[in-house]
RNA sequence: GGCCCCGUUGUGUAGCGGCCUAGCACGCCGCCCUCUCAAGGCGGUAGCGCGGGUUCGAAUCCCGUCGGGGCUACCA
């Protein structure tokens, strides 16, 4: 068996193409057939240049990967509809001659006219046929006369309009107008295209948005004409914006497929949260439902029948909670090289950072991994880290609800700190040494029992001061990340500016 | 307007005539833990659009109604 997703390259990659590749390929997978991309530039009016680079590069970045495309070849190349129109001539030739399919010069102009006026007088909107069974001689003679002609289809009047649908069952859609299937400039409509391409593929089952129910019965009809076997179709349901509406680039920024990887989404996260729309959890061995699943496991229990038709709401609050819950998951190590790209973006880091730095990363990534739903959250926590003490920037709300107990907090601190020695590297038993459970136990003998002032309002100082902020990583360690020097240089400078 | 698809808490879903006092997850609220923030633990909130049938019994079947969505292009 074989798939495939045929994204117009119009635009930033939509989400929606990468929902209708997993599960096409969640499918495929299953039974072992293979995953096509395939192009559908037809529409040159819309088409963007650099979309199509964008779209293998999103794809790739989910790993939804396919077996045949523009950029793979394949047994069945081109991939790209524009490279094809030799392809279709000969179809369109076939049901021309067949009767099928006639010629039409009406202009643009004439074609609004008489859609405004069927909607005007409520009725259905549709070509009125009046190139039908004309030369282009007689044709002529009547108003409305555009030089180059398109192809229309000759819908006949029982046309089946009842399918199977690997979803929904029996479906029944609209009865279609006489449609165009070759523009006036040469290139297929996507219904000719498709069936052509589709077929000539060996495309077996045709996984596509519910927006192509209602032209389902075109396709048939020209499988039917042509003498083709029809694929099997399944239609998704679609995904939706905040109102309900068809999830657009306009009203969503979630729409386009960049929007996840600039937000600090994790493909994982993402593959995972779009299995999860129109479709059931899986479940372990109890019959629990289980959220957190990869693509394999997706893969191995789909099942078509378990595909909801109605339209999923696209809920960032839950795909922010598996976001967090994926980077929880991942090794330290991975999960601070994931963050490199966004430090880099937020000019904390160079675009090659020395061990060093490297090294301090992996200690303050280990503090953070934690407390992050979005890798975009990690500079405002990892910045301090890579800042020069005196450097280091206080925020105005960190330095408006330091208290009055704050300068003899900061200097109890500075005292007690300034006696541990960093020299002994507190392995050998001695229980010294600057590492974070000394530091704490110092910092609270000093402050809470010493001065009797609470926790929460003893460290508050200590935490502005390190870090310049209210929220932080686990002061403790920072402090042991940071070193004696640099802590206590910091602690000294927030406490001479009060 | 016409045609088609769809209708379980705020969101994603389970449910396929009795196991439903409608389950789970996210969100939200509260409590616990706690050096901040998270994470974690515990508890709570809220739903079968509506009206008729069918049936001993309906979220589940039928009809109607209302609501939402899609299509109605020489766009896909």
């Amino acid at each position: 068996m074989r798939t495939r997703v045929a994204p117009s390259p119009t635009g930033d990659p939509h989400v929606g193409t990468a929902y209708m590749s997993l599960f096409n390929l969640a499918f495929t997978r299953q039974q072992g057939g293979q995953f096509v991309l395939r192009v559908e530039d037809t529409d040159r009016a819309r088409f963007r240049e650099d979309s199509e680079a964008q779209l293998y590069d999103t794809l790739a970045w989910l790993g939804l990967h396919w077996d045949e495309g523009p950029d793979l070849g394949g047994p069945f190349a081109p991939y790209r509809q524009s490279e094809r129109l030799d392809t279709y001539r000969p179809y369109v030739e076939r049901l021309l001659e067949a009767g099928h399919a006639y010629y039409c010069w009406c202009s643009k102009e004439r074609l609004d006219q008489m859609r405004d006026r069927q909607q005007k007088t409520k009725q259905p909107t549709g070509y009125d046929r009046l190139c039908h069974g004309k030369t282009r001689e007689e044709r002529a003679e009547l108003p409305g006369f555009s030089e180059t002609p398109v192809v229309r289809m000759l819908i006949p009047d029982d046309v089946p309009l009842v399918f199977d649908d690997v979803i929904r069952g029996k479906v029944s859609a609209p009865k279609p107008d006489d449609q165009v299937i070759l523009k006036a400039d040469g290139f297929p409509t996507y219904h000719l295209a498709v069936v052509v391409d589709d077929h000539e593929m060996g495309i077996t089952h045709v996984v596509r948005g519910e927006e192509w129910i209602s032209s389902t019965p075109k396709h048939i009809l020209l499988y039917q004409w042509l003498g083709l076997e029809p694929p099997k179709f399944a239609h998704m349901p679609l995904l939706r914006n905040t109102d309900k509406s068809k999830i657009s680039k306009r009203k969503n920024p979630a729409a386009r497929l960049t929007w996840f990887r600039e937000q600090g989404f994790l493909p994982e996260a993402l593959v995972n949260f779009l299995a999860l729309l129109a479709y059931p959890p899986q479940q372990d061995a109890e019959g629990n439902d289980v959220e957190v699943f990869t693509f394999e496991e997706f893969s191995r229990t789909f099942d078509w029948a378990k595909v909801n038709p109605i339209g999923p709401i696209f809920d960032l609050k839950k795909l922010e909670w598996l976001n967090g819950v994926y980077i929880r998951q991942l090794e330290v190590g991975e999960f601070a090289t994931r963050l490199l790209p966004y430090l880099y973006e937020a000019g904390i880091l160079g675009d090659n950072p020395s061990l060093g730095e490297l090294g301090r990363l992996k200690l303050v990534a280990a503090q953070i991994q934690e407390r992050m739903s979005l890798l975009t959250e990690a500079p405002a926590l990892v910045g301090p880290f890579f800042v020069a003490d005196d450097q280091l920037e206080i925020q105005e709300d960190a330095r408006a609800q330091l208290n009055a107990d704050a300068p003899a907090v900061l200097d109890a601190a500075i005292a007690v700190l300034g006696d541990i020695d960093d020299h002994g590297d507190g392995v050998l038993g001695t229980g010294g040494g600057w590492v974070a459970a000394t530091i704490e136990a110092q910092l609270r003998e000093a402050i809470v029992d010493g001065l009797g002032i609470k926790p929460r309002f003893a460290f508050g100082p200590l935490r502005t001061a390190v870090s310049g902020a209210r929220i932080s990583p686990p002061l403790f360690e920072s402090m042991e990340i940071l070193g004696k020097t640099s802590t206590l240089s910091r602690l000294r400078s927030l406490r001479d500016s009060l």
